[in-house]
DNA sequence: TATTAATCTACTAAATCTATAGGGTTTATA
DNA sequence: TATAAACCCTATAGATTTAGTAGATTAATA
């Protein structure tokens, strides 16, 4: 299951690619336009602008803008900030790899390599998607 | 992530179908071969049997063992009765369907046309693996 | 310079889920 | 009748999720 945190942040990073220009927005007209938690919201935001997808100014008039342009951001990077690996078992895990403790062998593993499918395909569809992808809908 | 509930549940289920004949085969057997712990694989088991996947043996001899041929048995069912929805959102499952309460319209929801996506794709995997394709490697 | 509007930080808390453990009951077989 | 197995119920520690509360900090503006 998608985590809030991830559906909200996407939702927010949808809403400010619509927006004209590229002027900060305060949180709490992008909490109110999409029915998020404000302080929920507060540190979403925060955990994407440390992880380099949006820039903040402090202070009156401030708020929350893209550090790029809509279609240079990947949804890869959008999902692994927010809901962690993409794939569904670590041992399967391109950026967040670990050995499974009970598996001896995990070529000959059959979650293993069902798995492996599943996660090629799944990449495969946040690879050709971009943030600008999702604003035109 | 994948609970841990579905990747012992598959394996034991690849473990069954990977014995000769269909005679019953002990948890216990079961938990050792496959290192799980015996009352978690219990209950597995027994969600299973009760979903139409495995049959059971009571008292001495006794034990579970498949109702159909591996190849029958299809990976979107098990995932379904393990895991639950294959869906990452409650909006885009096709058996497991609920609406948003926060999104006013799904076809505009950028979340939900990106995860229909990946349902699509995902479940092109399960639909076509069956038990029989993970007994196999 | 005082005010105000904003982000930022830290702590707390309720609710839910996960992964097990324990113990007792029932049933089939030797 | 003894044994070995599934079955069933309950509890629980720990983690995670989804917030809420309180205040500190920063920057623009009047």
């Amino acid at each position: 299951m998608l985590s809030k945190k991830t559906k909200y942040g996407i939702k927010a990073l949808t809403f400010l690619g619509r927006q004209e220009g590229n002027t900060p927005v305060a949180i709490a007209s992008i909490s109110k336009s999409e029915n998020i938690s404000l302080k929920f919201l507060e540190s979403i935001l925060l955990t994407l602008r440390k992880n380099g997808i949006l820039g903040s100014k402090k202070g009156k008039g401030g708020g929350y803008y893209l550090l790029k342009s809509p279609s240079e951001i990947p949804m890869t990077d959008i999902m692994r900030i927010l809901e962690g690996p993409i794939s569904m078992v670590p041992c399967v895990s391109l950026n967040f790899y670990e050995k499974c403790a009970d598996c001896p062998d995990e070529n000959a593993c059959a979650v293993h390599n069902l798995m492996m499918q599943v996660r090629d395909n799944t990449l495969d569809v946040f690879r050709n998607t971009s943030l600008a992808d999702l604003c035109n809908c």
